[in-house]
DNA sequence: CATACTGTAATAAAATATATTACAAATGTA
DNA sequence: TACATTTGTAATATATTTTATTACAGTATG
């Protein structure tokens, strides 16, 4: 699982925003990213899966953007790359015999979760062509 | 750095929180936590560093909060351990030969700091005594 | 003075992220 | 048809980051 998923993800498609006619190789977009093709052609699939994408093989193939960039939202491409934002956990199982241990994940996935909320909230009022744009 | 940092310190604060009069050993913080008391001692370390809390070295040491906990809140706590909010970047320097390689970590970070924004004011409003109190 | 702590550095181990290699299958084009 | 180019995907390797461990000097307590 990368951890610029959605740094990527959304590079992708402001490339593929700029350029909605052609079909890009992930090896231009890898250049542009300054990453491994492979791992282009991995969040391609990610979104090839959500129908945000379509591609097409063999000579002259790559990838094209099937949707319209101002129908979608950050929100999605946040849902389709990162799940959930938050501020961690920590990695070990807590003490399930000490109070504090045994709730304090509970308690701050109930904090996340407002502040996912929130997140999505901002989220959903960009869309990809509005932050395309900016470029 | 630990990548669960702000939630092992909110889980030492809440511990320190529940015994207000006694130093708690890293030890026994560890316990709860379930982790290495030397990883403990170092989000202590960063803790002392914000006078958030004192500790005492020697036989019957440990550390104990020093500030009220009720004007001690999650925006602090998380600004002491997480420094920003963010759904990541890519790791490589993109390519500053394309208009999107070469700006797109500039348009992130002002999404991101917006995102903070959000956060920082929800977090504002809970204090450690809030949180602790749910236990 | 023995014991139980903190503080901190150094090192090791484990986990995760990223890169590379390889190759089958698809497709355009000479 | 043969060739070049590209996706898709698996397998493996490398690098980086996290977490754990070990070690020990220094400090307070009884």
């Amino acid at each position: 699982m990368l951890s610029g998923k959605f740094a990527i993800t959304i590079h992708i498609l402001t490339l593929l925003n700029k350029f909605p006619n052609d079909y890009l190789s992930s090896e231009y977009i890898a250049g542009s990213i300054n990453l491994n093709p492979v791992l282009v052609r991995k969040e391609i699939a990610n979104l090839k899966a959500h129908n945000i994408v379509e591609s097409k093989e063999g000579k002259n193939g790559g990838t094209k953007l099937a949707v319209d960039s101002s129908k979608l939202t950050l929100k999605e491409i946040f849902e389709m790359t990162f799940e959930t934002i938050g501020l961690g956990y920590a990695k070990n199982q807590p003490n399930p015999d000490c109070p504090v241990g045994k709730n304090i994940n509970q308690h701050l996935a109930n904090l996340y979760a407002d502040m996912n909320e929130k997140v999505s909230a901002q989220l959903q009022g960009i869309s990809l062509e509005d932050f395309s744009n900016q470029f």
